[in-house]
DNA sequence: TGTGGTGAGATCGTATATTATTTCGTACAC
DNA sequence: GTGTACGAAATAATATACGATCTCACCACA
């Protein structure tokens, strides 16, 4: 164990070969939603047979990167407009907490290096990219619930993060703007871990950092939908039928809960 | 979608068959912790060949019931002592906030049934059996999140309820007086529900109900453990080594995080 | 012209066969 | 007596082959 570092740990096998193939496509989006996985073709890129294709599939299945049908096959999995919106719900339960679990573990040289990644991306403002600007953002995060004790619940925050890439890619950039508040509410959190702030402040200060975002996002996207219908360029909806597992409508609004402190 | 009930659906297929093999023979505890899972011979007991059981137990894998490694093979996921903290622990922020976010959509008659199947529990304690006890009180926890909004959020109550049956049948029967507790604690959530009492207090009320139980099995774990010590029983410390991803030692106490209403 | 049956092609599901890796026992050297 | 090297057995990983199922276009018939 002690030098399983050096990473020639002998090759890599051929599912990980053919997962890591597919899942770089549908992120950098060369395969995009609707895309259709087709086993046989797959393998035969790779040079490999259909089996760890198979498996590869099956895993990004359970990932929820693709969406499969017996006797059918797999596809990459369509963007629900509410994806995202469920996804960053679903995230900022998790990180909140994971959040909160962690500050307590955090040394003074994590403060000062999730500080210094701060004034990075204040700094990036005034020459703003945002794809520098979301990797920057996620090292700051990642800084802060790192340390979260719940195996469990980091693996969940992890999983949210990875398919928030997915969708992010593909769907939209930034919400002018944003970017600004979003640098003050991370000093914000900052604050309440170096003084040791209560635990549920803390949580619920994270959470709604992410829900802030949310909302910006989904009134930025709104305004914008409604300027393209009015232009006639209405995005696709969904280019062939497909039978997804049914998601429940009723949704009322962005639920934001606001700090009780 | 609203006749997939019948269920004769063709034929189930053969990874399907493996995975309930197994997936049974876990949670009745034929296969305790630390099983070799052999592909072949799994495959030779269903005659089916081995590529589904394969599929099968990568499946199983993924939601943490088996370890997988390599090369080498699956075997029943050790239980690890924190596992049942760790998930109860994650279950109490996921379905706290499952419940808060379903309780919009409860309908009367909703509540109706939870207060019937909270009445039964209570009744239960008379002739007290942990099984039925268990069963119900899943059923009546179920009543308050269904209606959750947020699929993903949804799923991952599921699966914590799934992974705690996994756990609970092979590891403990339940703390005795808890139950009692454990239906006044139904009846409160029940009132905030009914009032529309604010979406933090509910979650923090839901959360608080599964970290209490936590709490109540790990002082009573604490006090089992140290008189089966004395007595010189003290349970099987893991019965092979195994190779299994470290576990982060770290951990305060049971964290419980009080209601700040 | 529209509707339902039918067959070919595509693709998945699984069985069988082959190869690669690990594990464990045994023998040999020191 | 202890440690190491070698090799055989066990088992996982992958390839290949075949059967099962779905999709879709085409055609017969109302």
């Amino acid at each position: 164990m002690a030098f399983s570092q050096v990473g020639v740990r002998s090759a890599p096998s051929k599912s990980q070969l053919a997962y890591a193939f597919i899942k770089t496509r549908i992120e950098d989006s060369r395969f995009t939603p609707g895309y259709r996985l087709v086993l046989g073709t797959i393998a035969g890129e790779l040079g490999v047979s259909v089996v760890p294709v198979r498996e590869a599939i099956r895993r990004l299945e359970a990932e929820g990167l693709v969406q499969f049908e017996r006797n059918v096959g797999a596809q990459v999995a369509m963007i629900d407009p509410r994806e995202y919106e469920v996804t960053m719900q679903t995230l900022s339960i998790v990180e909140g907490w994971a959040t909160a679990a962690s500050a307590p573990f955090m040394t003074t040289n994590d403060l000062a290096r999730a500080r210094a990644i701060n004034d990075q991306l204040a700094e990036s403002l005034h020459h703003f990219d945002p794809v520098s600007f979301t990797r920057l953002n996620l090292d700051f995060h990642s800084i802060l619930f790192e340390h979260c004790p719940n195996p469990h619940v980091r693996d969940l925050v992890d999983r949210g993060w990875a398919r928030l890439r997915a969708l992010r890619e593909s769907t939209f950039s930034f919400v002018p703007g944003r970017a600004r508040e979003s640098v003050a509410e991370h000093a914000h959190i900052l604050n309440l871990i170096e003084r040791k702030a209560d635990a549920v402040e803390l949580e619920f200060a994270a959470r709604n950092h992410r829900l802030t975002t949310l909302d910006a996002f989904l009134a930025h996207d709104r305004a914008t939908h409604s300027a393209k219908a009015i232009a006639g360029l209405h995005v696709s909806p969904a280019p062939t039928a497909v039978p997804v597992g049914g998601q429940p409508s009723s949704r009322t609004k962005s639920t934001i809960i606001k700090e009780t402190a």
